[in-house]
DNA sequence: GCATTAACCACAG
DNA sequence: CTGTGGTTAATGC
């Protein structure tokens, strides 16, 4: 099915560490790589799901079509799987990734992940951990959104792109600002409002899309307050 | 009442 | 796609 080499992989899961050599086989021959460019989608709401997807590599946003438009939900970075509730869950998908960047991605046959799971427990726990904290950590931002002003909303995610994704205090957005907009629950007039406030402020430095946090402590502040 | 917050609209780069 | 200004509804003091 494929060229690919599940077994000499270095972008592993934790979970497929876990796997046998003859399980591993048994993905190789199941999976598919394919590349896709920034603005392509990967997995798209309403479509039938057939396959596990695992990012190897690039940042992709997770989001849904809400009652007025669209609503991101997370951000998702390289290594980890996608959608595993909406292709578990249900036949169809319930929400849509679409790369940010370019990315690498295994599509994997669901029946072959099934066997996976069922014949190998340990597998079959990484991937519950892993399952579990991303729920975890969907429960805290929900509710820390739901009882934030906007300027702590966009405190916030600015704060988490700047620690979980880019690991750096300085980074290119990788959201528009009416993505940004969809992502806080606010629109894109206020997002920019609020921007531009920051940078008056002299909170971040903006030109562009690049984003310089000048001063992390009072951003805390303003994510804390609400 | 009066001030503040943030959404919606319109319009211009 | 962004930034601004005007308007407006909701909420707080």
């Amino acid at each position: 099915m494929s060229d690919i080499e599940c077994k000499c992989c270095t972008l592993k899961s934790p979970a497929t560490r876990l796997l046998s050599p003859k399980q591993l086989d048994e993905l190789e021959e199941n999976c598919l790589r394919i590349g896709f460019r920034k603005g392509e989608g990967i997995i798209k709401e309403g479509m039938h799901a057939t396959n596990i997807v695992y990012l190897r590599s690039g940042l992709v946003k997770i989001h849904m079509k809400g009652p007025s438009g669209e609503k991101i939900l997370r951000l998702s970075k390289a290594p980890a799987y996608l959608g595993l509730p909406t292709t578990f869950g249900d036949k169809v998908n319930q929400y849509s990734a679409t790369a940010l960047t370019e990315c690498e991605v295994c599509f994997i046959s669901l029946d072959t992940f099934r066997r996976l799971i069922y014949s190998n427990g340990q597998f079959a726990y990484e991937i519950i951990i892993d399952m579990s904290r991303l729920e975890l950590r969907g429960f805290k931002r929900c509710v820390s959104f739901s009882q934030k002003h906007l300027p702590g909303r966009l405190a916030e995610i600015l704060i988490r792109m700047s620690e979980e994704i880019f690991g750096s205090t300085t980074y290119k957005l990788p959201l528009t600002v009416s993505e940004l907009a969809d992502f806080i629950s606010s629109s894109r007039e206020s997002v920019s409002r609020q921007l531009s406030e920051f940078v008056r402020e002299e909170i971040i430095m903006l030109n562009k899309r690049e984003l310089t946090i000048c001063r992390m402590d009072i951003l805390r502040k303003i994510s804390e307050k609400g």
